[in-house]
DNA sequence: GATCCCTTGTTGACAGTGTCAACCTAGGGA
DNA sequence: TCCCTAGGTTGACACTGTCAACAAGGGATC
């Protein structure tokens, strides 16, 4: 199977953010890896922020296909969204710096394909979301609004982990017991539906 | 009042991160605008990170004391959690490529000092969210993975708006609506213990 | 077949960067 | 008086992103 360069370069790319990061990330050694002189991605990418975010939306459409798949899935809503999460959680354990590429770069130039993919990879983790309402499993408001909270909170959840301030020290839950304890409080919450028995606390 | 060229080039650096943002930081830039040589830089700090980190290090303090203040207020708890956030996101708004830097930056190394300011920082906002709990304004389980939660959310929700992916197109809510339903939603636990009816109306 | 042009690639240059090494210079003990 | 140290300087180096100019090659068109 042969790759096109651009490929290769994304590839190599990519390969270079697991390695070392951002900073290792530069055009020409892309290029050296790739075989290829040191201006040869500019035949395919406009700077280096476009190589870049051309990473982000290949694996931003990778997330978006697993959401998809997830929540085409038989074993319910509930198991659909914890293992949505968990591959969120997991991509960015295996791939810290292309993780905060995706959602936390910066000095990303805004390119008009990495938008459209951050928002399909976005919706469709919405789609879960309100399976999960319609299943009784998460509280029913507005699904999008509940959706940017989760997601929110897993991401501040995991983009505090990556940072590594107060690195594991007791000052930051693991990025799993602060997604579970938010499930955990999701599912207690008094809905305003008639699903749930709302149990008006009466206080002091 | 004089300020020493060690505090001048962190208040560079500080100046040249809010007006363009992380790349905007270069040594020589810095050691330019206060007015000395472009190696006058390495008498004070061992590199480039060691410099950024400074600055961090500043405003973690600031933020420290702010959060500090408010917990020794008089207007309630739930009021103190509120204008702690609030601090958060207003700091995040005037000050994204700075607040970026306190928790979000990979290629930091990591300094000493820097995970001590950030752990005190997370300290103080601890003891709010503690204070909400025997106040019956959250719901009294762990205050540590509590507080982890929220901060999670909030600085989810931050980061999320300034990476700006789906700019604020239909995709995410504002931050201030997705922290103030987590606060709703958090009020509405049904929690083990006594409970108390707290109505902060936050405006638009 | 000859011509043209577009794509993909090349080499060469330039300014700007982080960082190292070497040098300078005041000022304060000994 | 001497010397050490903290703070600052100049000069160099390898490396970077990016621009400009040039070269091969293959379709499309005549």
């Amino acid at each position: 199977m042969t790759e096109t360069t651009k490929e290769q370069l994304v590839s190599a790319a990519a390969q270079l953010l697991d390695s070392g990061g951002q900073g290792a990330v530069t055009l020409r050694a892309v290029a050296r890896r790739v075989g290829v002189s040191h201006n040869a991605p500019y035949r395919h990418f406009r700077d280096r922020s476009a190589l870049l975010s051309a990473v982000a939306e290949r694996d931003l459409e990778q997330l978006r296909r697993e959401f998809e798949s997830l929540a085409g899935e038989g074993s319910g809503a509930a198991e659909a969204l914890r293992q949505s999460a968990g591959a969120l959680i997991a991509y960015a354990r295996e791939h810290p710096a292309r993780y905060r590429l995706l959602f936390s770069d910066p000095d990303l130039t805004p390119q008009p394909g990495l938008g459209d993919a951050a928002l399909a990879a976005f919706e469709a983790f919405t789609r879960i979301v309100s399976w999960c309402q319609r299943e009784g499993v998460l509280p029913s408001i507005d699904a999008v609004s509940l959706t940017g909270l989760i997601y929110a909170a897993i991401h501040g959840a995991i983009d505090l982990q990556l940072g590594g301030r107060a690195s594991d020290a007791k000052g930051l839950a693991s990025i799993d017991a602060t997604v579970a304890l938010l499930f955990d409080l999701l599912r207690t919450v008094e809905t305003p539906g008639p699903r749930r028995r709302t149990q008006t606390g009466r206080g002091e």
